[in-house]
DNA sequence: TATTGTTATACTCTATAACTATA
DNA sequence: TATAGTTATAGAGTATAACAATA
């Protein structure tokens, strides 16, 4: 079996796979949106953690982002450098959020194609797998 | 709303929206594994797009890493230093593969522990919205 | 003292541009 | 000439370690 294979052993495996390949696929829509906004991917997610209304601290964004806290400094520090972000969120900044999140939210038409149906059984599916049920 | 809410406008967004929350969750086991065969990133893509059996051009090897011809010079270069490559794939680098295959095809917990059921859907889902019905 | 954030350092990834080799 | 691959260069992300400030 080589690179690409989707029957697996099980269908966990399978939908794994499939879900990876999907994810590998919306990356380049990712990148896309994210040059749109003349944003690197961190920066991207720097900002939609962030809300003027709720100020976080640092060493939380360093977790959500999952990267060394030293890190954030410098993802923050080039965010500060063009007004998008203040160590307190800023005016102009919160206006790219809600730009960002209009794009990024849209579901790839993978999965925007499907029945009805399938989205429904899809969402509760993912509900349970992350027990939201 | 604030961020990491998952009652969306409809169906399908709500399940894009977990299932990139399920790949951010991922990305922590991803890392883990990397660094358990001591790879980075790329270098884990690369390997597993390369077959002994199947040599590929350092062309194709960049558009499947969605990155610039350029780049891949580098990580070949530091996968040839530790002799898991060779410009035409080596002895080492195959059960390198192996090893890497058979820990990241394992699906995340979300995705194992739900209900047999749940998991053939989603499989049935997933092949529908990658076209693979 | 423990936590938070920064700086220093070093390595990897990334793209663009210019070059070489080759079909 | 066109394609494949490399090198040069510059910028961004990443972690570790050491440091300063502070609760």
């Amino acid at each position: 079996m080589g690179a690409g294979t989707t029957r697996r052993s099980s269908p966990a495996a399978e939908a794994w796979a499939l879900m990876f390949e999907l994810i590998h696929l919306s990356k380049r829509r990712f990148m896309a949106i994210a040059s749109e906004f003349d944003l690197s991917p961190p920066q991207v997610m720097a900002l939609r953690q962030l809300d003027p209304a709720e100020p976080k601290p640092m060493s939380e964004l360093a977790i959500a982002l999952r990267c060394d806290n030293s890190n954030v400094t410098g993802i923050v520090d080039r965010l500060e450098d063009r007004g998008l972000v203040e160590r307190r969120p800023a005016e102009r900044g919160a206006q790219v959020r809600a730009g960002l999140a209009a794009r990024l939210d849209e579901p790839p038409e993978a999965l925007a194609n499907l029945s009805p149906e399938d989205q429904l059984a899809l969402r509760d599916i993912m509900r349970r797998a992350l027990g939201r049920a």
